[in-house]
RNA sequence: CGCGGGAUGGAGCAGCUGGAAGCUCGUUGGGCUCAUAACCCAAAGGUCAGAGGUUCAAAUCCUCUUCCCGCAACCA
């Protein structure tokens, strides 16, 4: 075999609920980069998995009654489900709760630990569970976590660290001298200027918990998720004590991941393996998110796209090509349907099915399907072959760059330019005098050869419509070679065989409606993700108010504040709130709101706020929650 | 002066290691009828946000300005 390795990652996924189409669209360009590197004669290692451990998945189990381990096996079979579905060519799959990792991190932990950049000191700050994230004073503003928003707690606890501030300018050194080290810039930028801020040493153990890898030296605390997740990479591979894969593929060529989580990858992973004293990865990637209405996706905003339900509709292969077709890497960019049906439509059906469905048909009806050899050379034919045999080195190329849209394009220009050929050589007007029987066969044969490079080139992305281009020109079902797209005279008296549309055209507005109407009727009773539950007491405290805004301001010194002056029976009072990106100052004035009038007064940003309003959230705005009942009144 | 991203024909984007503005869709006109109401050709449409600068040459590099969008600081 090839001396030539190519070992590739995703993130492991972390299993609190099912995967959506952000996980998708990752997966799917690592899988599209293995196949394409397994075609062109490389010994792929393709790993992707899951990070099971923490106290987010505890809790969920603790709700629904099972067990941890029950929930993430439960998760992980849908996963794995779903990759299947994909047709998702990993190597392996590796799980942060299967004994080979959980051995392998301990170990990992103890040469850490003895080199002395492990050691044991305190952890005090403010815990988000949901998050599992501490923060500091500063960031856990009001009691509330940054990310979510929800509710912190005070948390102090003894904990092992990781001399990450040790390895602070060997980083930098990494990032300014290596510049390919981390993709694409904007981030490599960012992340200069993140560890020049200066890093921290990092907490690396909880004791608040227990689901997780137990620190060897010390019963009482497990692993936090960072040094047991980034080191899945290795301990799939076996390292330390099963090191044949290891020594083989590490280091990794490209891990690909999220621009969210670049910092764990490009900083903290890199760190643990200079401790280590192991090789860097030659590449991390942080990919772009995929936008809907605006917004990440995320399950927490219920504006998830299910991947399964896209399959079902419209194919794998549909589904993979727009994804890797339509965004640029490492760029956000919009999902929406509409934009998905049209480039399906586009490209599927109008290009590259309505081509092999043409020249098919034109083999049968004028050749008895039967592939015909070239015979008479004629105009526009060498343009084709240049262009078609020409299409696979570009490709490659821009696979190297990691620009799937550059790369399908260069293969659709193929499609393009044979379909252009058709129009050229009008074989039906061949067809009609038997003097140009010749000329006919030649141009039947070179677009039978056009489209079998296409298949070939289109093999790492849509495998499945590969295999069924090749079935429909009648060739045998031999494992495709990527040095066939090189060539251009390899057929002759095959016989085709006419099948069912690779892409049937879809109707757009019809299928609109269809997916509007399943994300609708998608309501599988799902409970809303709420905070803790309250007593009757509790809520009874609150002394809720009708309203009316007499003034509405900007606050001086604040972007996001609006200052109200709140009329409630004869009392007027001030009060802050922080929409002032979804009003205008003045067209609060006179509307009817809802008051939390009890709430102990609050100074903010050099004024007092007594009391809170009440909003709903609609869309990315706010809106009043209002009433017509009479100032002062009480509202419960 | 908080950090960062963006501003390219009607829409969505690429180009941004400097060298005649490009792609897909849309629009207009035409061609063809083998094909999935598809395909092919042609045309219209851009002072590449604005102003300076570097250069023989800038969408591309530098400086400043304006406007958007994330994140952070304040959203009782």
């Amino acid at each position: 075999m090839s001396e030539k390795k190519f070992y590739i990652t995703t993130p492991i996924y972390y299993p609190s609920s099912n995967l959506h189409i952000g996980h998708t669209y990752c997966t799917v360009m690592a899988d599209a980069m293995a196949r394409f590197k397994r075609l062109t004669g490389y010994d792929v290692m393709f790993l992707t998995g899951t990070d099971e451990h923490g106290q987010k998945i505890q809790k969920v189990a603790d709700e629904k009654g099972i067990t941890p381990q029950q929930h993430v096996d439960e998760i992980v079979a849908g996963i794995k489900e779903l990759w299947k579905t994909m047709e998702i060519s990993y190597d392996d799959f590796i799980r942060t709760t299967e004994d080979r990792h959980k051995d392998r991190v301990q170990k990992i932990f103890m040469q850490m630990y003895e080199k002395g950049d492990i050691y044991k000191g305190e952890y005090e700050g403010w815990y988000c569970t949901p998050c599992e994230a501490f923060w500091t004073e500063t960031q856990a503003v009001d009691g509330k976590c940054p990310d979510c928003g929800r509710p912190v707690e005070k948390a102090k606890e003894s904990a092992y660290f990781f001399r990450l501030s040790k390895y602070q300018d060997r980083l930098i050194e990494l990032f300014e001298t290596n510049p390919g080290f981390l993709q694409p810039d904007t981030r490599r930028n960012e992340m200069i200027n993140f560890a020049k801020q200066g890093l921290d040493d990092l907490c690396i153990s909880r004791s608040t918990f227990d689901w997780g890898i137990q620190v060897p030296i010390d019963e009482k605390h497990v692993i936090y998720v960072w040094l047991d997740a980034l080191a899945n990479y290795i301990t799939a591979l076996g390292y330390p004590d099963s090191p044949e894969k290891y020594d083989k593929y590490w280091p990794a060529d490209v891990h690909l991941v999220g621009k969210e989580i670049v910092r764990f990858h490009s900083i903290i992973w890199p760190a643990m393996l200079m401790s280590l004293d192991l090789p860097l990865p030659k590449k991390v990637l942080g990919h772009g998110w995929l936008l809907l209405d605006g917004g990440k996706m995320s399950k927490s905003k219920g504006n998830v796209v299910d991947p399964v339900k896209l399959i079902e509709r419209y194919g794998v292969d549909a589904l993979k090509y727009f994804l890797l077709r339509e965004y640029t890497f490492g760029q956000d960019g919009l999902f929406t349907n509409e934009v998905m049906l049209n480039r399906m439509n586009y490209d599927l059906a109008n290009d590259l099915g309505n081509l092999v469905s043409r020249t098919v048909a034109m083999i049968e009806k004028y050749n008895q399907g039967i592939l015909p050899q070239a015979k008479e050379r004629g105009d526009f034919d060498e343009d084709l072959k240049a262009i078609a045999m020409g299409a696979a080195d570009k490709v490659e190329a821009y696979m190297d760059k990691f620009n799937f849209s550059q790369a399908l394009e260069e293969i659709w220009i193929v499609v393009r330019r044979t379909n252009k050929y058709i129009d050229e050589t009008m074989p039906w007007a061949l067809a009609k005098k038997e003097e140009n029987k010749d000329r006919l066969d030649t141009v039947l044969h070179n677009l039978a050869e056009a489209i079998r490079v296409v298949s070939v080139l289109i093999y790492p992305f849509m495998h499945t419509t590969s295999d069924e281009i090749r079935k429909q020109l009648g060739m045998a079902s031999d494992e495709v070679k990527w040095k066939e797209a090189f060539t251009f005279d390899c057929m002759g008296g095959e016989t085709v065989k006419k099948g069912a549309s690779l892409f049937p055209r879809l109707d757009v507005k019809k299928e609109l409606e269809v997916l509007e109407e399943m994300n609708g009727s998608k309501e599988e009773t799902v409970p809303l993700a709420l905070k803790d539950e309250i007593e009757y007491d509790d809520f009874d405290k609150m002394d809720f108010r009708v309203g009316t805004v007499l003034e509405c301001v900007k606050h001086p010194k604040a972007d996001k504040l609006l200052v109200f002056k709140i009329k409630m029976g004869t009392e007027v009072r001030q009060i802050i709130s922080g929409v002032a990106q979804d009003f205008k100052p003045e067209e609060t004035i006179g509307k009817k709101v809802v008051v939390v009038a009890n709430l102990k007064p609050r100074m903010l940003r050099g004024m007092e706020s007594k009391g809170m309003l009440l909003f709903a959230e609609n869309g990315k705005r706010c809106e009043f929650v209002t009433t017509i009942a009479p100032d002062g009144n009480v509202v419960n």
